[in-house]
DNA sequence: CGCATAACTGAGACTCGATATCGTTCGCTC
DNA sequence: GAGCGAACGATATCGAGTCTCAGTTATGCG
């Protein structure tokens, strides 16, 4: 898990203002755990209003410490996360997430590309299971 | 392109009824093209109300006549498929939208498994690209 | 320090895709 | 052609996210 210096400082240190809202909000998207909704964060933070709760998210999401997770229903939800390109593997039970930054597709978005005659500029991968913890209960019938 | 008749037989073969809506819908769906909103298809059929229009796109979805495209900017078009499992190739210029049925991450997916601990049910994956059309327009300086 | 100012904020109206309700209609089977 | 349950349409509602705009505040400079 990220700090919250450390967000705070990347804030700072790319041109935008370090606001107590601002604060506030990266405070409960640590409290809030590895994945949240934009609902929950907002009910976490009461004295800050709907817009600027969706405006920091953005802006998190620009300077690449925030990312939105695709559940496998169609929502989402948002996750702090360290930067750089990865994927997403959600537990369909316990919607635990992790990142795994492995992408070992370019072979097959290399030759999908020859095949289809685009030129591939970005993909999205999204795998959905359940996670070790969800799978030992289930166990006995 | 799915013929209007086979996604007919499709909807009364597994035990739906075979409605004027549904019929003006699965007739729209297939003049939009190979993507389409769900704004275009209400604006396509005028005398279709909006619940039926989600009831059927949810339908052909359900028996599998029909899928769900995320576009790289969060939205999302429909598109018929003859079904079974695909991934797609957007372009993000046109919006023309292939499918691909090619699959080569299941060693990635197992690896992942293993490495995370997860039992790995689905995934999804789309791609995004420039499509052999748009990229020629582009070309000179 | 103290001020100027541009960035930021909050309340709330609004958008847009999608769903729920519910009384009416219509495909299908016999 | 009658019955009935599935499907329909109108409309209210939802939920995530955006827009507006007047008021506030963090920050850099003197």
């Amino acid at each position: 898990m990220v700090s919250s210096q450390a967000l705070e400082l990347r804030l700072a240190g790319s041109g935008h203002r370090l606001t107590e809202p601002r604060r506030a909000l990266i405070g409960a998207m640590r409290e809030l755990g590895d994945h949240f909704t934009a609902d929950a964060l907002l009910n976490a933070t009461p004295g800050v209003g709907r817009a600027t709760v969706f405006r920091t998210l953005r802006l998190l999401q620009d300077i690449g410490a925030l990312c939105q997770v695709m559940l496998d229903d169609g929502a989402s939800e948002y996750r702090l996360t360290t930067g750089g390109h990865h994927h997403h593997i959600v537990c369909s039970d316990c919607g635990a997430t992790n990142d795994f930054a492995t992408c070992d597709i370019q072979g097959l978005l290399v030759e999908l590309g020859r095949r289809t005659g685009y030129a591939i500029e970005a993909h999205r991968l999204e795998v959905y299971g359940r996670c070790a913890g969800c799978q030992q209960p289930l166990a006995p019938a």
